[in-house]
DNA sequence: AATTGTTTTCAGGAGAAATTGAAAACAGTG
DNA sequence: CACTGTTTTCAATTTCTCCTGAAAACAATT
């Protein structure tokens, strides 16, 4: 196989493992060509490469950019904006944890703080209570889980995790 | 807050975070309904409860059967199917981490696998080559440690994840 | 085998999300 | 400050996913 469709191949399905996750696959192919790339690219790059309009390239670029997942390179005497991915997969683990658990874990460990306290006053609303105490008991150890992580050493996770589990 | 109010923000929050990870909003909420229910309920109840129609209960309570996340109950002498949630969280979790491993997680490591043969013969296939390698890496030990931990003990993740790590 | 109650299927429609492309904004340069 | 190359914005359009509802299939009962 040649690098060419290696790399092909490599973003259709970053980009489709994306979408399972509920990410753009447009922004996820961006990134994925940007991962792969050999050097930084410019949007117009962007833009040819995976044959998406101008407008659709720079949001996603931007998006990416807020995640911290990719860069600009500005060049001496060039005015054209270079973008490179951030290569070390921690890091980009990081930030993806970082910005999900943000978005989206923390806004449903508020709500389930709010309904644990419905009044229990009827055998229905126990059992209500009963089973919102243990979603929120395992949501909460889970988010706590995941700032340990988010603070451990780059190399703790690859090591560790496996070393202590596996048997 | 009463039990109802309660519910309905539950429903509508499990609904929200499930389609942020690409995960069918009626679904959620469906299961989210059948999570809190105090007793099995019927196609028509959930119709009734969500609003949705009887073609779209259906398809939605076959696909969390199909997840191990939903079980029919049948009563001796009446011709309706109730259905009830898997309330232990752990199971819940495990039953959602296997299916989404063999659905997203594993075609994607067939694909790194494929493309980590490209041939390295100029800088560009190498760096590529370097990319592959090391998500291939990552991703293969997430996939292991996944394993490892449907393997476990059930009271194991709430247990030892946490206290391993927090200091 | 006809009747009734229930579940399943799926073509077409509705709604949501992503994309385009052109205009506007911006930033250097002579 | 006018000109040029570049990035940003966003209304209109396209694309995709999900949902509906009615018909078909199924299964128990008489």
């Amino acid at each position: 196989m040649d690098v060419h469709e290696g790399k092909q191949k490599f973003i259709e399905s970053w980009g489709k493992m994306a979408s399972d996750w509920g990410i753009n696959r447009t922004m996820a192919q961006v990134h994925a060509l940007l991962l792969v790339a050999h050097e930084p690219l410019t949007a117009d790059q962007v833009m040819e490469e995976l044959n998406i309009s101008r407008g659709n390239a720079n949001m996603n670029i931007r998006a990416l950019m807020d995640w911290g997942l990719v860069h600009k390179q500005l060049r001496a005497g060039e005015r054209k904006e270079y973008f490179f991915a951030e290569k070390d997969m921690w890091t980009v683990v990081r930030q993806i944890i970082i910005n999900r658990k943000k978005r989206e874990l923390e806004p449903m460990l508020k709500v389930l703080d709010e309904v644990v306290g419905v009044e229990e006053n009827c055998p229905e609303s126990e059992s209500f209570c009963a089973v919102v105490r243990d979603i929120r008991k395992f949501s909460h150890k889970a988010n706590q889980t995941l700032d340990t992580l988010l603070k451990a050493d780059p190399n703790w996770f690859t090591g560790m995790l496996l070393n202590t589990m596996v048997r």
